[in-house]
DNA sequence: AAAGACACCTGGGAGC
DNA sequence: TGCTCCCAGGTGTCTT
């Protein structure tokens, strides 16, 4: 997806243009997303005022004067604000009509994503198990020291884990244990304490780096305003396998964790 | 209880 | 040109 910076890049983008506006229709074109969108979503929706807009994990949350949107992007969705009257295209499965004329935008080419009533008892169901936002102070080491400990999962797997920490997706885990060092196949258990502090501190500084530029752009993200992301010129060894280490010369390898691609420099990362 | 496999779906690129 | 195969940002759920 869209990861964690890509979602609040989209957030601030689209936050001006909805804050404040009545809702007057939401066109669903394409039902069957991840869970089909309710089919009383519209009107629930209709005639309510968007008081703002926020994000928790990877959600987008649209709240209303009575309940929320729940947005999420999945691997490939995207939200844009255009004229209500732009001519929707293939994959542009939901619009959200404003009384300004403009309207949210839902493109996603692969369905992934999902768009849910809050507070709902799937929606409820979807943030309870939600650990701490990686950008808040509550994601320290004294949390997670413990909770990697006793753990014999691999380190990559430990932080991509939902329950531990959110927003953590394949792009910036990757990038981050190179940062620190580690090898992502590496037991959560036999990383050193002071290697769990370097990671804790690279997951945020690369995350807050990538928001600031943008978010990353691949294949399919663009930003709201359709602008591409600019943070995939500093990807040091996501999609670099075969290229030479930056750091070291090394050439950069990839090997398979839970059926994602994992890329490392054998040299830096131990 | 924890780790791994599989599922959802489309499009793009590589190789033949 | 076109076919087949593999891969892709996520994450809930089912199997070991």
């Amino acid at each position: 997806m869209p990861e964690l910076p890509e979602v609040e890049t989209s957030r601030r983008g689209i936050a001006p243009h909805l804050t404040g506006q009545t809702i007057r229709q939401l066109i669903v074109r394409n039902a069957q997303l991840r869970w089909p969108i309710p089919d009383d979503l519209a009107a629930k929706v209709n005639g309510q005022e968007i008081t703002q807009i926020t994000r928790r994990a990877k959600y987008l949350l649209l709240a209303l004067k009575q309940g929320a949107i729940m947005v999420h992007l999945g691997m490939s969705g995207r939200v844009r604000v255009v004229n209500a009257e732009l001519p929707a295209e293939k994959h542009d499965h939901v619009d959200l009509v404003l009384a300004s004329g403009q309207c949210l935008r839902f493109t996603d080419p692969r369905r992934f994503g999902s768009w849910l009533w809050h507070p709902s008892p799937r929606s409820e169901q979807l943030l309870s198990h939600l650990g701490p936002e990686p950008l808040t102070d509550e994601f320290n080491f004294d949390y997670l020291y413990p909770l990697c400990r006793n753990r014999k999962a691999a380190i990559k797997q430990v932080i991509m884990d939902n329950q531990v920490v959110v927003g953590v997706g394949n792009i910036y885990a990757t990038e981050a244990l190179f940062a620190s060092g580690i090898r992502p196949t590496r037991s959560a258990q036999k990383v050193t304490q002071q290697q769990l502090k370097q990671l804790i501190q690279h997951i945020k500084r690369i995350l807050a780096a990538a928001i600031e530029q943008g978010g990353t752009t691949l294949k399919d993200f663009t930003r709201s305003d359709g602008k591409p992301g600019y943070f995939k010129q500093a990807l040091q060894v996501y999609g670099r396998a075969g290229e030479a280490c930056d750091s070291c010369g090394s050439t950069i390898k990839t090997t398979r964790q839970g059926q994602r691609a994992s890329a490392y420099c054998p040299s830096c990362q131990k």
